[in-house]
RNA sequence: GGACAGUUAGCUCAAUUGGUAGAGCACUCCUUUGACGUGGGAGUGGUUAGAGGUUCGAGUCCUCUACUGUCCACCA
């Protein structure tokens, strides 16, 4: 038997790197530390961006699946888990951006293939950064497996993934209104683009016409009249629909326009006619296409005003449009200017407004593929939890478009095609071989980021080629990820599985929600409300904050967390590490391992054992759904709740006055209760439950992979409870009347008890009394004797105890304390007895439901019995 | 304009298929008894946002209202 010698409290700064070490070096987080024929359990880590820093989003992130992982591996599963790192497009192309302006330079400046070899030099400095960051978590990820979309196998997939499309004449490209990102001078996809109410303007002018007169017109954005081809009126609009047909003349520029009749036009919104900019606005896109419009793009590719727009080239757009309205105003053209509140597109990474503009870019035609997502989910191939974003889902995918997938940034997967001097397109994995006819350019673009991450879950095993990983882990098992990117990835993910590999990339989609601050507001460096996961890693461990992380909601909704939680956990920590110290410093002789059977175990052990595998099939219940938290909490009330402040305590007594069979059988008792509660904990606190593990006596080498315990029925004792439930609530009375008479604590009391079906328990375990509330002599009334007069009463169900304490008896006030306790028990008889009363309860009830009021009345009733006849001999029935 | 969450103790959150509303933190009082003062004990604190309904029984199911938040959406 061990005896190491334990320290006084838990360094995790020390254990933490060390155990974590230890597991990385045995091989623990491979799935190959399991058998050969074990079923695997896989997770695709959403990988995090290359340059990024581990924030509270990727701690909630990471310490689910771990715990997802550790549980399955615990469970005899070929766990593996796949660990990454997005390259991240603009984001890291926009850090490498920044760097070169603060050494002076530009990407243009240094030129594509400088930028990209700077932009690797990165990669490779600050890429391994959030690695280690993800490691003080105490991920268990199998880093052998680490991949990057960058590398060379996942640059592999993407062309393999983009020449398939494009042959299969999904991909095409083309000159389209697409969201135009200024700044960044890239094109963004609809989801990149975030609309918020803004107060804004709203311009009133008059569109003059061709042969005299006007129409009054309303726009948010007076720029771009410049690009206007027409001028629209609802067609049954009396104010204007003679008009349709008239042509009208641009402001300032005096081109001629028609004026068409269009349904879509609101007569009740702004003067009830509407300018038509087809190439700026996607719902005039749609109006011009119906009609025929010319398109007319009037700005750069940094939103700058182009030739197109007259002696306003060269403005910036928003220079422009005051500049514009000013002449027009001049003009006499203008009508008024008025508050507006509108919805203003924004790029969700710089926050500048994204401009619609044509531009050629590449598009997927993505509804074939959304058709098979959709019943991937439908049919139950795929399952969403929590269920409800199944509704999100299916009316994303219902209403899918193309998908942009073009970007024209430099740090990314470039498109696979090249241009031939005779305006040919090519398209393949290789470039086409030139000719004394051609001469082929390579395509400049790059594909969105989350391209490569729609191909995560396979590409990352290998695929295209059959490796064995691919065989042996694909389909994943769980996909676990936040809600906010279901579309970004998530459906991608499904879409990109299904078509490529015929499966669902896997089976379970688990949602988690934000974490925001303790008051719900979402975290952000301007509110500074951060939460940094390390900073709190570093102050109380990781199982602090990874406890506080599961517990801290439900799935799918925002948890808000309170850091105080966190210091609470720490202190969990500890206590758990006394509890251990306690049990391993009173283990002795060479014991087997496991609990006796029940049938030899005294009351204490039996009840223990009892609520232990209660635990162990509760906890079971709520990991087959998911329900990690309140799993996670129910072992904590357990071990702190009952196997410290009652099992602990009472064990002392057969540990120290026990026979050798009562203190071997405490013995193992706590040894098992222990072990089997670290197990169950291990995969919320891997670090200090491994820890402990490692200093009781343990059969397997780590925690890691030891089993998952299994509820043993034979254990279930409701008996045993019950019994335990009586004396506990005895013990918590007499230590609640001790605390109103003010009795110190150190000072020793009688008592006696009129245990009536209790009195063998009673009598068998009076010695909790001395332990636990002080009362070394309780003395059990046998039929003749009669109670004291002079004395403060206990009443549990027929059990009553009679605290003699003459000293102390004030009997005015004694009087009144059963009083008020008699009444609150006559008001819940009153209501149970109501229930009771009722026939339709007694009928249509539960009968287990009945029965359980039925014996709770009878309890309340001799309870109240038991006061009453106090309350007669005390108080001579003033009451 | 649609859709989805949430509203429970001062604060942060729980609550199996409907069956006595619970924790932690904070607060009050007591406490160095041989695991732990990062501890122990005893307490205070709730018409479960509001109104209806279904039911023997509703925090839980249904309807409506209010407020908060999120997602989707083409009113210039």
């Amino acid at each position: 038997m061990t005896t190491r010698q334990m320290p006084k409290t838990f360094d995790f700064k020390e254990a933490e790197s060390r155990l974590y070490r230890w597991w990385q070096d045995h091989g623990y987080f491979k799935p190959e530390i399991a058998p050969p024929d074990a079923e695997p359990f896989v997770i695709s880590m959403p990988p995090p961006n290359v340059t990024g820093r581990l924030h509270i989003g990727h701690a909630l992130t990471d310490t689910i699946e771990d715990l997802m992982i550790r549980y399955e591996r615990m469970r005899g599963k070929a766990a593996l888990w796949v660990p990454g790192q997005d390259h991240a497009g603009i984001a890291t192309q926009l850090q490498v951006e920044k760097m070169l302006r603060d050494q002076g330079t530009s990407r243009e400046e240094i030129g594509r293939e400088e930028f990209l070899a700077r932009t690797w030099e990165w990669k490779e400095k600050y890429g391994g950064e959030i690695v280690e960051q993800i490691k003080r978590l105490g991920c268990s990820c199998d880093w052998d497996r680490l991949r990057f979309t960058l590398d060379e196998g996942l640059s592999n997939a993407v062309l393999e993934v983009f020449v398939r499309l494009y042959d299969e004449g999904l991909i095409y490209r083309g000159p389209r209104l697409v969201n135009w990102s200024p700044g960044l001078k890239t094109a963004v996809s609809d989801l990149e683009v975030e609309r918020d109410e803004e107060q804004g303007k709203l311009y009133f002018f008059n569109y003059p016409l061709e042969d005299g007169g006007f129409i009054p017109v309303a726009t948010t954005r007076p720029e771009t009249i410049l690009g206007d081809t027409a001028v629209a009126v609802h067609p049954e609009d009396e104010r204007y629909k003679h008009l349709i047909g008239k042509r009208a003349l641009v402001p300032m520029l005096n081109r001629a326009i028609p004026v068409i009749g269009d349904e879509y036009v609101e007569r009740e919104f702004g003067t009830g006619a509407l300018k038509v900019t087809p190439a700026h606005d996607f719902n005039d896109y749609e109006m011009g296409k119906k009609h025929d419009l010319p398109l007319i793009n009037i700005m750069n590719r940094d939103a700058t005003i182009n030739a197109n727009g007259g002696q306003y080239a060269g403005l910036d757009r928003f220079v422009c449009r005051e500049k514009l309205w000013a002449d027009m105003t001049l003009a006499g053209m203008t009508i008024e200017v008025k508050d507006h509140t509108m919805v203003v597109p924004r790029s969700q990474r710089g926050g500048e407004v994204v401009e619609p503009m044509i531009s050629t870019q590449w598009f997927l035609k993505i509804k074939p593929l959304a058709d098979k997502a959709i019943a991937a989910v439908r049919n139950g191939d795929i399952q969403i939890v929590p269920e409800r974003f199944d509704k999100v889902y299916y009316h994303w995918m219902e209403n899918i478009e193309d998908w942009c997938i073009s970007r024209q940034l430099w740090w990314g997967h470039r498109i696979p095609a090249w241009h031939g001097s005779n305006g040919e397109l090519f398209v393949g994995k290789t470039p086409p071989p030139t000719t004394s006819q051609v001469t082929w350019t390579p395509e400049e673009d790059v594909l969105d980021t989350w391209f490569s991450s729609g191909l995560w879950p396979f590409s990352t095993l290998g695929w295209p080629d059959q490796t064995p990983d691919l065989k042996r882990y694909y389909p994943t098992h769980m996909m676990e990820t936040g809600y906010d990117i279901l579309f970004f990835w998530v459906a991608r993910m499904i879409m990109m599985g299904l078509w490529f590999t015929d499966e669902p990339p896997f089976k379970t989609v688990y949602l988690h929600g934000l974490v925001r601050d303790k008051l719900g507001r979402k975290i952000s460096k301007t509110l500074g409300n951060v939460i940094d996961p390390l900073e709190l890693v570093d102050q109380y461990g990781a199982d602090p904050l990874r406890l506080a992380l599961v517990t801290g909601g439900t799935p799918g909704n925002d948890i808000n967390l309170d850091t105080a939680r966190v210091e609470r956990n720490w202190r969990f920590v500890n206590k758990i590490w006394q509890m251990t110290n306690f049990v391993t410093s009173n283990l002795e002789g060479d014991l087997p391992f496991g609990a006796p059977p029940a049938s030899e175990l005294d009351l204490p052990s039996r009840w223990i054992m009892s609520r232990l595998n209660r635990l162990v099939a509760s906890v079971q219940r709520l990991f087959d759904i998911y329900q990690y938290g309140e799993a996670g909490r129910q072992i904590d009330d357990f071990l702190w709740g009952e196997f410290a402040d009652w099992f602990i305590e009472i064990s002392k007594h057969p540990l120290y006055q026990g026979d050798e069979t009562e203190k071997a059988n405490t013995r193992r008792v706590l040894l098992h209760v222990l072990d089997t509660s670290l197990r169950l904990l291990h995969p919320y606190m891997p670090f200090v439950t491994e820890e402990l593990w490692s200093f009781i006596p343990h059969e397997g080498e780590a925690l890691i992979i030891a089993k998952w315990p299994q509820a043993d029925e034979s254990y279930f004792d409701e008996d045993a409870e019950a019994t335990m439930t009586t004396l506990i609530d005895l013990v918590r009375g007499v230590r609640n009347v001790r605390d109103e008479y003010k009795v110190e604590p150190s000072r020793k009391i009688s008592a006696q008890a009129d245990a009536k079906r209790y009195a063998a328990a009673l009598n068998e375990y009076r010695y909790l009394f001395a332990r636990l509330c002080n009362v070394p002599d309780l003395h059990i009334l046998t039929e003749g004797e009669t109670a004291p007069d002079q004395s403060v009463t206990v009443v549990v169900g027929d059990a009553t105890i009679y605290l003699p304490l003459a000293d102390f008896v004030d009997v005015a006030a004694e009087c009144e304390r059963l009083t008020r306790e008699q009444s609150k028990l006559l008001e819940q008889i009153a209501k149970i007895q109501g229930t009771l009363s009722n026939e339709q309860f007694v009928s249509r009830a539960r009968p287990d439901v009945v029965e359980r009021e039925r014996t709770r009345l009878a309890d309340l009733q001799t309870t109240a019995d038991q006061i009453a006849e106090r309350l007669t001999a005390l108080c001579g029935g003033k009451a």
